[in-house]
RNA sequence: GCUGGUGUAGCUCAGCUGGUAGAGCACGUCACUCGUAAUGACGGGGUCAUCGGUUCGAUUCCGAUCACCAGCUCCA
């Protein structure tokens, strides 16, 4: 019988896949480190968990692991698979664990965090004894389908002040077809990533002579991001946002009262010297726009105001960290700053988030929530104004029925915040929208609002971003939809295909009528055969082709193609210019 | 930043053990005038990431730097 999972353990019925799934690629973590140490009796074995689609782990070793040490350890792997070994469940003390395990610190380090007197269990198969919860199949010969899939380093209780160890990581399936599966999805995957697809479909481009991480949005992709950005002034103009415009630099003295010059040094560039002053490119926008409030006296019956920017920031992101368009040096923020009295701020934060959900939706995402706490160490503000702000986000998402999950200490030291991650082409998390309740700005500028007793009151301040940045939205953007935008967003909505040269015409004509209608339309006058031209309107993703020739000509008709469709069958063209319109009109998807 | 890997034409990639490079696509010219995913012929294009070393000789071996990729850490 395998033995039942743990009561204090990690709870496997949320793993992905289930608890079967999860004591398979458990044990074949196990198997690994049985290899491992077999066939390197210097290594000392860390630990090794699941993950999500997989399983890693740790090893200290003085020299590398190799390519071909994967495949040697994979090789011994099959044979502890194939010898049918027991997991043996055992339990005993700490200071029995602690004489076995004399030799390997990182195992003792983690009986250090087991409390005295406590059992300690664990578990064996064949020669490998590991200090481990559990729970794990029968016997090795259950672990069906695995295979390892690389090696990195990885810091030692995930501490950049530790030394790095080795992490090999791989996947285990309950069938080798399901692993193929998984692994055919992944190789899938990776034909959507947006910096291939940034190649293919000409949408941006880095350049070494200008610097890592300062994206160039090409024509196409120019176009995508205005429709974005037109997208997001409309509902925000609606949503009683203003729109303010800061400058990319400021003197250091800005920095100085926000904290940013003490707090995020290592993000800032280096200062640049004017006029015996030293001046930094912004690497947030928050100051710029607590200038604006404070240029003036506000009563509160003007709040809450809402000034919103795309503005562009810089900071500096270590080289390691670099990623497209999805982590990059500059960027530009849909950023807002929403100044208001306690009493509004629950209600100004569901408008803040019936907006995301408006903008995430209509380009094509599902979402989850993220609610981070108060850190446990380093914070600014009392408890009590954690509190009040922490409710206010908690209420607030309840109130609009969005589920949650609790960020323990994932807040930042001077806000709590609602944090949303959208994922990229191959499930990678990335932190688009952010909601943020201020906790110190506010005092360090002395933003007030004059109460109706005549009173000076420190205002309370949002600050939030929903696409996140340009960049990162737009590159997810770019894998979700596999560079096929939807019709309203897409840079070239139509193109034209006249059958041949005598169709030109018509084709002008066509294209006229579209264009009139406020469809970006293109006419393909190359001289190819229409075969071609499909081909190619095709592979750049162009929502709809429009076939004309003579016949259509004569008819005052079309014959349009849907891209992954396919022929649409031939129409008169007021037909074609109606669909499209409400396509576009609809933000359809 | 850290650990490991990669760097050959605009793109995707060949190039065995050192003797200065090739394909397909793309691009240009010409011919073909075509009804729903590739018409044909010819042509131009590379200081083999950069710098240094070993060698009679380096794209190939060694070192450094830079960039990129995976992961860790950090973040929008």
């Amino acid at each position: 019988m395998p033995q039942p999972a743990p009561a204090s353990g990690p709870d496997l019925s949320r793993y992905p896949g289930g608890e079967a799934l999860y004591r398979m690629r458990h044990s074949a973590a196990h198997i690994l480190a049985t290899a491992v140490t077999e066939l390197f009796p210097e290594v000392k074995v860390a630990g090794g968990p699941p993950v999500d689609g997989g399983f890693y782990y740790d090893f200290a070793k003085p020299t590398p692991f190799t390519p071909e040490d994967l495949e040697t350890i994979e090789a011994r792997m099959r044979e502890v698979v194939r010898a049918g070994q027991t997991f043996e469940f055992a339990e005993t003390t700490r200071d029995e664990a602690a004489k076995v395990w004399a030799n390997e610190k990182y195992k003792l380090h983690f009986l250090s965090q087991i409390p005295e007197g406590a059992k300690v269990t664990t578990y064996r198969n064949g020669e490998f004894l590991d200090l481990c919860r559990g729970p794990h199949v029968v016997s090795t010969a259950n672990v069906t389908a695995f295979k390892l899939t690389h090696v990195a380093g990885a810091y030692w209780l995930g501490s950049e002040k530790n030394e790095m160890l080795q992490r090999i990581y791989g996947t285990a399936f309950e069938s080798q077809a399901e692993l193929d599966e998984h692994l055919k999805r992944i190789e899938e995957s990776l034909k959507r990533d947006h910096r291939k697809l940034g190649r293919e479909l000409d949408l941006f481009s880095i350049h070494e002579e200008v610097g890592p991480g300062l994206v160039h949005w090409h024509p196409r992709l120019g176009m995508v991001r205005h429709m974005l950005e037109t997208f997001w002034k409309e509902e925000h103009l609606k949503a009683g946002y203003q729109l303010v415009y800061t400058p990319h630099i400021a003197s250091e003295k800005l920095y100085e009262i926000s904290g940013h010059l003490q707090n995020y040094a290592d993000i800032m560039y280096a200062p640049m010297q004017v006029d015996e002053q030293a001046y930094r490119v912004k690497p947030m926008n928050c100051p710029n726009h607590i200038m604006i409030y404070n240029s003036r006296k506000h009563s509160y019956r003007e709040l809450p105001l809402r000034y919103a920017e795309l503005g562009t920031v810089y900071r500096y992101e270590r080289s390691g960290v670099l990623h497209g368009m999805e982590r990059v040096r500059g960027f530009t923020q849909d950023d807002s700053h929403i100044f208001c009295t306690p009493d509004q701020l629950q209600s100004e934060i569901e408008g803040v988030l019936a907006l995301m959900d408006l903008l995430l939706k209509t380009c094509g995402y599902e979402y989850s929530c993220y609610l981070a706490t108060r850190p446990l160490d380093k914070y600014l503000g009392s408890d009590a104004e954690w509190e009040f702000a922490t409710n206010a986000l908690k209420q607030a998402l309840e109130h609009r029925g969005l589920p949650y999950e609790i960020d323990e200490g994932g807040g930042a030291f001077y806000a709590p915040k609602i944090d949303v991650k959208l994922r990229d082409a191959i499930g990678r998390e990335w932190q688009c929208p952010t909601i943020q309740v201020d906790l110190n700005l506010p005092k360090r500028f002395g933003v007030y609002f004059t109460g109706s007793d005549g009173q000076d009151h420190e205002v309370i301040m949002l600050h939030r971003a929903l696409y996140g940045s340009l960049e990162r939205f737009v590159g997810i953007f770019i894998e979700h939809t596999g560079g096929e935008f939807p019709v309203w967003a897409a840079p070239l909505q139509a193109m034209i295909v006249p059958v041949h040269a005598r169709a030109f015409e018509y084709a002008q004509q066509t294209a006229e009528m579209l264009r009139a209608a406020g469809v970006r339309v293109e006419v393909d006058t190359r001289d190819e055969k229409m075969g071609a031209k499909i081909r190619d309107a095709e592979l750049q993703k162009v929502p709809y082709m429009v076939v004309v020739g003579p016949r259509d000509a004569e008819a005052g008709t079309c014959a349009p193609r849907r891209k992954g469709q396919g022929d649409l069958g031939t129409m008169p063209r007021e037909q074609l210019v109606v669909r499209l319109r409400e396509e576009i009109r609809t933000r359809a998807r």
